[in-house]
DNA sequence: ATTAGCACTCCCAGCCTACGAGTGCTAACG
DNA sequence: CGTTAGCACTCGTAGGCTGGGAGTGCTAAT
């Protein structure tokens, strides 16, 4: 493509992108100093609409980029940028406070990444299920409950009070856990199964109905706490974005992130590329229908090579790209830093 | 107030909850068979209007409710109501699956809100700050962190990673804990200073700096967790009610809903009237502006006669009174009773 | 006290028009 | 041949107008 038609097709695309009204040709010839006069971009942009990166609202409005035409922008044309040293500084702050907690840091990341982006925001958390086990410990609380505690190298704690029926005595249980721990440290919860479950059974006999009652504990939460992955946060944001002003536009959006499974489901997929890979989903490239409209960026976060969760940002097609995918990467990037640290404290035993 | 009066101010109630359109002395007449005309049901409307239970959005449109009208209604004029055996059951279901973490247990109290009053609905955990620690105890995860686990009355298990500079022994974290225990069971976290900490102190000086960071991580624990206690939902379904179609109107309501702090504090304050009182707050009869078009209907919950937290749900004044008081005593009362088993299980020791 | 009848008010939806923004085309220019 | 100026044309939007409908308030009759 040529350069000048290229510098229209970028000046259009930042235009609408911060005035989101479609931008005629006037504007850029006034705006964006290209030395030439409206007309020259007049037919310069009835080409792009013929090629499909633009596209008019209505007869004589303005043009507005189309997804192609975002799609080309994202690839080529846009600038690259950092964060502010003020936003950076923001995260940095947030992040120094929050290290002990990683439920609270996910949630405080969906926070800063929708304010950031005046968008929406989804982050999913890590799973008990495929992490590895660090520390599966019987803590008793009372002679007819013992809580059961798992902490995996993602810095995840997990736990659940299990109902005794006989009351079982604290060295029991520290031997008990003795055993689950070195029998289980290092697999996860999902590959806790067959072999190893019997081994742990023979081996600690005694306690079988007891071990019944902890597996089946274990089983549930691997599963109900699927549930609690997703934090969605800036649906605000969302809303006082220009396109949707209209409710009837914006429920679809909102309903499907107020949904965590179909949330979980879509962000799971971006998963598979690999940690560091940064990803632009732009309006009809979403496989979720109602998302058609919108643009999402996504990226992977974890520990040690492995994929735990991911970051995503959700917003009208017309988004601040450059912003946007300079912020949800640093995120990424900031989450996985954070979990190395926490992986390589815990494991250093 | 005279019967017929009542009556027609009841009908007009009714319907306009239901039809959400102003409801016009023809319509009464009509489909509340009242025995008169729809001329004599036009005098008495006109009656209750100068008496301010009455307003007309517009000279010749039909009559709505009042604030005061929705207050005479709740107050009076409301025919008391049971829930539905359907959402009795779904509810029951849900709370027969999430006994054991409390935690999950309030996201999905607010889900099931959100779900059946067709509103938006808020649920305020228990707070492990005003809590009795039932039991504490460290747990050692790797040689260079410790987990600090606390368990509360309330159900509420909380835990923080506590890094440490030097190893400390399993055995001597026992006997900390075992110290801590009998220190601190049936006090708050609130209640952890002075006399007793410096008590602790004495009792274990060897660890002293590492009591002294437990501690100050306990205080930032206790604080932190406050903004987590707050679980709302069904923004949703607000946004389907058709008071909220223009983005405008609904904005600011939500804007309040998202913002946890502010939820938190107007939610205590519901506290205050002790555990059993199911509260109305109409419209303008709210402190908050952000919701003098809303009405709130909460009820607090509890263990052994202390309020932990409260249920609410936010809808606009138009709101199915008598259902919605239904479902949220019915949901706070449900919490009580399982914190209440909770508690007599755990203190059984 | 209640009711029927009727004039009146006011919102709303639909229609029209004027306006403005922006295009596409054409012809002139370097 | 690319570029530019000029101009007619299109189309959406805002503002003004109108007719219909819903509902009231008043009055007179029962």
């Amino acid at each position: 493509m040529a350069d000048r038609k290229k510098a229209i097709l970028r000046a259009v695309t930042d235009d609408y992108i911060t005035t989101a009204e479609p931008v005629g040709s006037r504007t850029i010839a006034r705006k964006y100093g290209l030395g030439v006069s409206s007309a020259t971009i007049r037919n310069e942009m009835a080409d792009l609409e013929d090629e499909g990166y633009l596209e008019q609202p209505h007869a004589s409005a303005g043009r507005i980029p189309s997804d192609k035409g975002y799609r080309f922008y994202v690839d080529t044309l846009m600038t690259g940028r950092d964060l502010t040293g003020h936003e950076e500084k923001r995260i940095r702050a947030e992040y120094e406070r929050r290290r002990d907690e990683i439920r609270a840091l996910i949630r405080t990341t969906a926070k800063m990444l929708g304010d950031i982006s005046q968008c929406a925001s989804v982050v999913v958390g890590p799973t008990v299920r495929t992490a590895e086990i660090r520390h599966i410990q019987l803590v008793p609380i009372s002679s007819e409950t013992v809580l059961v505690l798992v902490v995996t190298n993602s810095g995840l704690v997990e736990h659940r009070v299990l109902s005794i029926e006989h009351a079982m005595h604290p060295s029991d249980l520290d031997r008990i856990s003795r055993i689950l721990n070195n029998r289980l440290r290092g697999s996860t919860l999902a590959q806790m199964h067959g072999a190893a479950l019997r081994e742990i059974q023979a081996e600690l006999s005694a306690y079988a109905t007891f071990l019944d009652q902890m597996f089946e504990l274990l089983l549930s939460a691997m599963h109900s706490s699927d549930e609690e992955r997703v934090y969605v946060d800036g649906l605000m944001q969302l809303l006082a974005q220009p396109e949707f002003k209209d409710v009837g536009r914006a429920r679809p959006v909102l309903e499907f992130l107020e949904s965590d499974d179909l949330v979980l489901r879509a962000l799971t997929a971006v998963g598979s590329r690999g940690l560091g890979a940064t990803v632009v989903t732009i309006g009809s490239e979403n496989v979720m229908n109602e998302l058609q409209s919108c643009s999402v960026i996504s990226a992977p976060y974890g520990v040690a090579g492995r994929v735990v969760g991911a970051v995503a940002v959700v917003g009208p097609t017309r988004l601040d790209y450059s912003m946007v995918t300079a912020l949800v990467g640093y995120m990424a990037e900031g989450l996985s830093d954070i979990l190395a640290r926490l992986d390589s404290c815990e494991s250093g035993e």
